[in-house]
DNA sequence: CCCACAATGTGCAAAAATTCACAATTAACC
DNA sequence: GGTTAATTGTGAATTTTTGCACATTGTGGG
């Protein structure tokens, strides 16, 4: 725990409280991640003909209160109309620069199993500003094949050169659990600044780098104490 | 929002707050989440020679804190001993019966794109006692297929006949965004318990069914929130 | 048997996050 | 131009979650 502080949400990382001080209000951490949320549906908005939408709205989309997302989106600024509601292209414009995806940001993919390709191969992810400029893999079989969005497996050895030479901002690790620490170390080693983790483990990083974890299997138990909780109440 | 709450987790359901009872305490509901996470460390120390663990272990393990261990744990029951810490066999035991995870369960996937197959393939469900009995897609081209693991791609018409037949309690939305909302009907039509969703929208479930949204692009939209926060702070 | 040590379990305090209620503002209509 | 309806923005109250401090209990050694 020296080097490394969990953030509620999954996130980590070091010294927390201090990024999250905007002037002098604090965010609340799950604000973050409901910002990147209600970007989804104003998306498809921003296509249609909606020009405006209304906070109870936009939760009814989201799943969550209207007063929240008002509070949630009054942190950063008053992005809305009075007795009108919030200008849907503004509003996305808005959240992409809070969430700083209104600028481009460059991947690695460690790991090219169903996972790795699955990621890599992703339309979501090159739609939204992030590029995959390299594909890791250790193993000899998998090196020098060519994917089908255009990157070439490179051996793990030649990360930290890579990494540097294409100025490479965040790891993706999709290798078995056990393999996910060495891969952390090397990524961290080559200078990235952060990570997201798909194997089901939770990797240690130093002080300065980001680690988000995503547990499939979390998620899934989650879901099995609910429902088991259910039957056992006999609410249904 | 008539008929769904979200849990602030990303969980979503009906009535939420009964479900949260035992006794007369209120777990939190990060609490569950964390349970999952504990039983990772304990699954691979479970081989090793290690007998007991302290919660203060445990907590470096997992990114927590050691009282939040505790106080977790407390929750269920006195599953350590004073003065000596937590058997791991045992609490891992308790773990799996407090999450249900002590239990088959049985799943469906829906989608057989990357991501589709990678999650079916994927080990680490089948060796936790997830099994997937059927796996469904619209395209004709895919129909038939026989994937690695033996299943065979059904159409998504059969879907109601099938989660009948095999009593399949959790199905997995694998499908592009546009089809997520459809495929979500067809599944809680066919009787479906609950429903993880890996599709980049919140879909809507009716009364009584589970939902749990997990979108990739949210993790990483958390990323660079944190990471642009450190390079304007000049912190690193 | 007693004492020192280690580690859990827990009531209470603190912090964090959400919800409420309403003042403020705008648009639309007559 | 005034009145009504709609909707935001926000301080205060509430609820939820976490952290702290310590009493409690078990272990091992002399």
């Amino acid at each position: 725990m020296a080097s490394q502080v969990l953030i509620p949400s999954g996130i980590s990382g070091t010294n927390q409280a201090k990024w999250l001080m905007t002037k002098t209000k604090k965010i609340p951490v799950p604000t973050i991640e409901r910002l990147a949320r209600y970007s989804r549906p104003l998306e498809d908005l921003s296509g249609s003909g909606d020009v405006v939408i209304s906070s109870v709205r936009l939760a009814e989309l989201c799943g969550v209160t209207s007063p929240q997302v008002r509070k949630d989106l009054a942190y950063f600024g008053e992005f809305g109309t009075r007795g009108v509601g919030y200008n849907v292209e503004d509003l996305l414009k808005e959240i992409k620069k809070i969430l700083a995806t209104d600028q481009e940001w460059t991947l690695c993919i460690v790991g090219i199993g169903n996972l790795g390709n699955a990621l890599v191969e992703n339309e979501n992810f090159r739609k939204r500003g992030y590029n995959f400029l390299a594909a890791f893999d250790s193993d000899p079989k998998k090196v020098g094949h060519t994917l089908s969005c255009g990157l070439t497996i490179e051996p793990s050895r030649n990360m930290a050169q890579l990494i540097q030479k294409l100025h490479i901002e965040i790891g993706i690790i999709a290798t078995p659990p056990f393999d996910a620490q060495k891969v952390t170390n090397l990524l961290t080693d080559s200078g990235i600044k952060a990570i997201l983790n798909f194997a089901p483990i939770q990797v240690r990083v130093p002080e300065g780098c980001l680690v988000e974890n995503v547990d499939f299997t979390v998620s899934l138990e989650n879901i099995v104490y609910h429902l088991r909780d259910i039957s056992k109440k006999g609410l249904f």
